[in-house]
RNA sequence: GGAGCUAUGGCACAAUCUGGUACUGCAACGGACUCGAAAUCCGUCGAGCCGCUUUUGGCGGUGUGCGGGUUCAAAUCCCGCUAGCUCCUCCA
């Protein structure tokens, strides 16, 4: 949510920002004229509450002794009924400027990229394993035998896609055998290394109710996408930083705990509404998936420091499992709803031949704290609200299926990253094996 | 899922039956006393949100778990909900 006073004073700096998002500039000057309205409808309606209290004394005072108070009661009969109109037209225009405020995005920050999509988001900086030139698909013109991890996993018998569909739906998997140990070790051993780097591990409700799906931004904006449990005001979460950013909803922190940082393993529900028709194979759009995830609460000051911190650390785990990736920063039309900066960390998929998005590292100032009423006590003692950030920290399928694809070898086996090996009982290849 | 009880400032509680300025204590803050501190005494103390404003402040509105209703007036009466506790039932 944005801040209305700030909308009020800064409209035409306000118009063009918003602007640059993809917002109609008649979104603002029509939330502005019903907040004038609004604002008018309370000067009133307080004026004639401050007369009723008044008059409310004085009928108490008067009935304390025993004097006939009747013809004031009549009186305050009709102001009563007055104030009545007054506030239900009130709150009528207080849900409507909710209601739009709701809707509108996040501004972002001055050193986003202004742009309509992704065309416009900037490369930062490109990353690849010292060795990654002796590799087979690193040539320029990928082996003949090079294949989609999806093509890789189920020749090894670790990825089952057909029984997913057959018992779930499209876009479900079953992970088989080593499958599924390979996707435990990648999370454990992201979750091992954020622990290392500060953050409290959590395990989190993977249901969450609506209030905190409008707190993260994703309501009501985004109700479409979600999996919402029918006929109960639950939705499963499409991802941890909702439970995550929660957990402090309505809290005012200690400033000497700031910052925060939370790190938590989930599985993560999307309807993928609107993108029909697009990567309908393998580990990389599914409704359900596991992703490690990264959360920060700062103050203002703080938080575009721990952005690029925060960045770092997914960076890591891919450093770390030896994965070429880079980092772009994302303009103004690709940006997520809450996001006043992001960095997106897109992976290389050798048999693709491009980059695919792996994780997503935002700062939403305090976008989500205003929605959620986090705040903390400054050094003058007075409440602010924090700043929140979230990051993926990876998402975990679309590691695996990067690992098939970039440690393929042309006998099919997958060889295993070093990193990874103590969380596999030391073993280095993936081999096809039977199993039931 | 069933029954009962509970929800009031940072904390602990009173007022609820019988509608009319939300009591008191602790904590906190300011001051007096003191070389200083403790103790004592005096004073202040409803967080947050909203509106107005001449903006280190002032005035007003709201605010007794949440949402409604009745009433001139609701902590108090009525309806609905949520959370916690106890018991029953069920369950990994």
């Amino acid at each position: 949510m944005l801040d209305i006073k700030y909308l009020r004073k800064n409209t035409d700096e306000a118009i063009r920002r918003l602007q640059d998002r993809g917002v109609a500039s008649e979104k603002l000057t029509e939330l502005l004229s019903l907040d004038e309205a609004r604002r008018a409808a309370i000067r009133t309606v307080e004026n004639l509450k401050a007369d009723r209290n008044i008059a409310s004394d004085k009928i108490a005072y008067a009935k304390r002794n025993k004097e006939d108070a009747s013809e004031a009661i009549a009186a305050m009969q009709a102001v009563s009924s007055e104030i009545k109109a007054l506030d239900s037209k009130q709150v009528e225009l207080d849900e409507q400027v909710q209601d739009l405020a709701a809707h509108l995005p996040n501004l972002a920050a001055p050193e986003v990229p202004v742009g309509p999509d992704e065309s416009a988001n900037i490369e930062q900086r490109v990353w690849e394993p010292a060795e990654y030139q002796n590799r087979p698909h690193a040539l320029l013109e990928s082996p003949k035998w090079l294949k989609a991890h999806f093509d890789v996993g189920e020749a090894l018998g670790i990825l089952d896609f057909e029984r997913g569909a057959k018992v779930s739906g499209a876009r479900f998997l079953y992970y088989v055998g080593d499958g599924a140990r390979l996707e435990r070790a990648v999370y454990n051993f992201m979750l091992d290394e954020h622990r290392q780097e500060g953050y409290t591990e959590m395990i989190t409700p993977i249901v969450v109710n609506d209030s905190a799906m409008f707190g993260t931004g994703q309501y009501p904006k985004f109700q479409d996408d979600a999996y919402r449990v029918e006929g109960l005001d639950q939705t499963y979460i499409p991802t941890a930083e909702v439970p995550l950013t929660n957990y402090y909803a309505g809290e005012t922190i200690p400033a000497q705990d700031l910052p925060i940082k939370f790190t938590a393993l989930s599985p993560s529900f999307r309807k993928e509404a609107g993108s029909a028709g697009k990567d309908t194979r393998g580990l990389i759009r599914l409704h359900q998936f596991n992703k490690v995830e990264m959360v920060k609460f700062t103050k203002p000051e703080q938080s575009y420091n721990e952005l690029e911190k925060m960045t770092v650390n997914a960076e890591n785990i891919l450093q770390k499992l030896g994965l070429p990736y880079h980092v772009i920063m994302l303009s103004t039309g690709d940006m997520g709803f809450s996001a006043a900066k992001t960095y997106d960390l897109e992976v290389w998929m050798p048999q693709q031949n491009m980059y695919r998005e792996i994780s997503s590292v935002s700062n939403t100032e305090d976008f989500q704290a205003r929605r959620m009423h986090i705040t903390f006590r400054d050094d003058s003692g007075k409440l602010q609200l924090v700043h929140t950030l979230n990051g993926s920290g990876l998402a975990v399928g679309r590691t695996v299926a990067a690992i098939l694809e970039n440690y393929q070898n042309e006998d099919g086996t997958v060889t295993i990253p070093d990193v990874l090996r103590p969380y596999l009982g030391g073993q280095e290849k993936l081999i096809a094996t039977p199993h039931h």
